[in-house]
DNA sequence: CGTCCCGTTGACGTGAATCAAGGATAGTGG
DNA sequence: CCACTATCCTTGATTCACGTCAACGGGACG
């Protein structure tokens, strides 16, 4: 059995985009999957209302844009220069079959559940700088260690947390005030106290 | 190709759970996978402080307890008296092959993670009475028309929409005063004006 | 050096949480 | 059938966290 990787190394083609380009658009048809090399997506959607709601980040390895249904449900965009490799749906299944597919859909699908989980689970939890602390740790998990790089400007991170810029910043304001972490201008940080971060975050 | 269904009623056996009876445990073993007939079932976890975010709510029809891991991630709980039908997973494989528990599993995390979107907009669409509108459109929408019987409590929904009871209780208390819906006791209701509502409710 | 963009900080207002009673409802036992 | 109690729901008063509005700061770029 091929692995998603080896999958998208035979049939697809690597692209870049540049730092705030558009991959797909909402409501575009959804027939091609991407899977990231390097840099950073972020899936979003426009509201009437002018919020705009944060489906998820993707970063080096993740699978992206493979829908349900027909159509993409949010915009895809790139946060950082990036390189994506580009498959077309059909051509995966010529290659490996419809079982390829479907694997690469349930593997897709869950990666997005448990996404959603525990973003869901940041919201819930209700306090500005519990959701703060929370994110700077899902940060540092994925980013390596000390110092670690945002990629995302605050705008993004608010409306991932359901906060507004103001209390975002506030928030890492308060943070490095009690000694947790430390800023290194406005993008980069490193954790100090890490106990004491994970202690704000509470509960997974 | 067998239906879900079949599957359940050819390899499952029927259960019955009272009201508040537990079905399974967090962190117990997941080899058994649920199907409803009637009544409701509410999947949640404990925190050490207290909050309890709540999973989903399954209803007729719906399928629960299928894990992507080896152990339940969260709690499941009678709302009321309900019948249900389990198998286990090895019987689905020997019934159906592999083929038919990966589509089940498909099919049920498409399911929860279509659940967990919405459920994520609704938090993320802030107002207080935003989130009750939307929640009681979507509780409309499943249990039929008019009048709309609700299973759970208000600290359920409470829990749900990431609010308290009383702020619960305030933004029903106050969608009667605008004359869009009239409770008849406070487990039963009816939607006198259903676009403004739907205004309420706002976007998706 | 000036402009633009993004982030920070402050002052203030507001919506929901909290605290605290008070009613309604259902289940229980007489 | 009716008190009696336990739960659940509603309502009011108060507090507090976060949003809003507004001004300022600082780095990137021409």
């Amino acid at each position: 059995m091929l692995t998603t990787e080896d999958l998208f190394n035979r049939v697809g083609i690597a692209m870049r985009f540049a730092k705030d380009e558009e991959i797909y658009g909402e409501g575009e048809a959804a027939d091609h999957v991407y899977r990231m090399i390097s840099g950073t997506v972020r899936t979003s959607r426009f509201m009437a209302d002018g919020r705009r709601p944060i489906g998820d980040f993707y970063y080096k390895g993740d699978i992206f844009g493979l829908e349900l249904g027909e159509t993409h449900e949010m915009a895809a965009e790139a946060l950082s220069d990036c390189a994506v490799m580009v498959a077309r749906r059909e051509a995966i299944i010529q290659l490996g079959g419809e079982k390829a597919l479907q694997a690469l859909v349930l593997e897709s699908t869950a990666l997005a559940l448990t996404n959603a989980r525990e973003h869901l689970s940041l919201l819930v939890r209700k306090s500005a700088s519990e959701r703060v602390a929370s994110f700077l740790l899902g940060m540092a998990r994925r980013g390596g260690d000390n110092p670690i790089e945002l990629v995302m400007g605050r705008q993004d991170i608010a409306d991932y947390l359901g906060l507004t810029i103001e209390t975002v910043s506030r928030m890492i304001t308060q943070l490095q005030g009690q000694g947790v972490v430390r800023f290194e201008g406005c993008r980069r940080f490193r954790i100090c106290n890490r106990d004491a971060l994970l202690e704000l975050a509470a509960a997974a």
